[in-house]
DNA sequence: CATGGGATTGACT
DNA sequence: GTCAATCCCATGC
C-alpha cells in the first residue's frame, strides 16, 4: 500500500519536538521580566541540537547591569531593535552568550538564556563540549552556546525563522515550580530578583537559588 | 589610539 | 576557595 501526504513524513521521521511551534513575535513584545519567567520550559534549537530552557535572567536598559544602559551604540543596536531576535555577544573573551531581545522596538531589553536541559542532539553536544555527563552539557550560559554551536555570527538573527529557533514547551512537559533569585555574575544592580530557574532541574547553573 | 572591564568556565591549591 | 584565559567594546586622551 502506498502512503501519501503528511502521514509519510510523519511515519518515517516525526518532526523534531523542538522545531514545532516556534514562539510568535508577540511573545517577546512584553515586559522583559515576564518573558524571562515564561521562557522557562520553552525550547531552544540550533543545528539539530535542542534543549528545554531551565534558567533565565532579565536585563533592561533602566538598570546598569544591562548592556543597553549606555544607550544606543554599535554593540547595543540589536538590543534596541525589534523583539524576537537573538542578541549574542562575547563574554570574557571566550564565551558566546545568547539572549532573546524583548519589549517594543526602541526599548533595550533582553532575556539571557543561562541553562538548558538537553533533549536532542546529545552526541553532537558531547562532541562540541568534550564532555559526557548530560548535566554538564548546557548548565551555564557559555556551556549551552558551545553545546549548540551558537557563535557571534548569529547576533541579530530572528528566533522564529532561525537558524536559532525558540519553541513552545514540548508535549508532556510539566511546568516546574519557578525559583526566583537575584542575578549572578554581575556587579551592578545585584538586588534585582530577575533570575528564574526550574526548581529541581539538574541542569541549573551554580549557585542555585534557594 | 590605549586602556580597562566584564551577563564565564575549568583547572588547580 | 583562587585564578588565568582572551576578545569585544565603551571610554577617554
Amino acid at each position: 500500500m502506498k502512503l501519501t501526504g503528511p502521514s509519510v513524513t510523519s511515519a518515517v521521521s516525526p518532526p523534531a519536538e523542538s522545531s514545532r511551534r516556534a514562539l510568535p513575535r508577540g511573545f517577546y513584545d512584553r515586559p522583559v521580566v515576564e518573558v524571562a519567567r515564561d521562557l522557562v520550559g520553552c525550547t531552544v534549537t540550533h543545528d539539530g541540537c535542542c534543549g528545554v530552557i531551565v534558567e533565565t535572567e532579565a536585563y533592561h536598559e533602566i538598570e546598569p547591569a544591562c548592556h543597553a544602559y549606555v544607550g544606543l551604540t554599535a554593540r547595543t543596536e540589536v538590543l534596541f531593535g525589534p523583539p524576537g531576535r537573538a542578541y549574542v555577544y562575547r563574554s570574557y573573551g571566550i564565551h558566546a552568550l545568547l539572549n532573546a531581545v524583548c519589549e517594543p522596538e526602541g526599548v533595550g531589553a533582553a532575556v539571557l538564556i543561562r541553562a538548558l536541559e538537553p533533549r536532542e542532539g546529545l552526541d553532537a553536544m558531547r562532541e562540541r563540549r568534550g564532555l559526557e555527563r548530560v548535566e554538564d552539557l548546557c548548565s551555564g550560559p557559555g556551556k549551552l552556546t558551545q553545546a549548540l554551536g551558537i557563535e557571534l555570527d548569529l547576533d541579530g538573527t530572528d528566533l522564529a525563522s532561525g537558524p536559532i529557533v525558540f519553541g513552545a514547551a514540548p508535549l508532556g512537559w510539566e511546568r516546574p515550580r519557578i525559583a526566583v533569585g537575584t542575578r549572578i555574575g554581575i556587579t551592578k544592580a545585584t538586588e534585582l530578583a530577575w533570575r528564574f530557574c526550574a526548581a529541581g532541574s539538574p541542569s541549573v547553573s551554580r549557585p542555585r537559588p534557594a
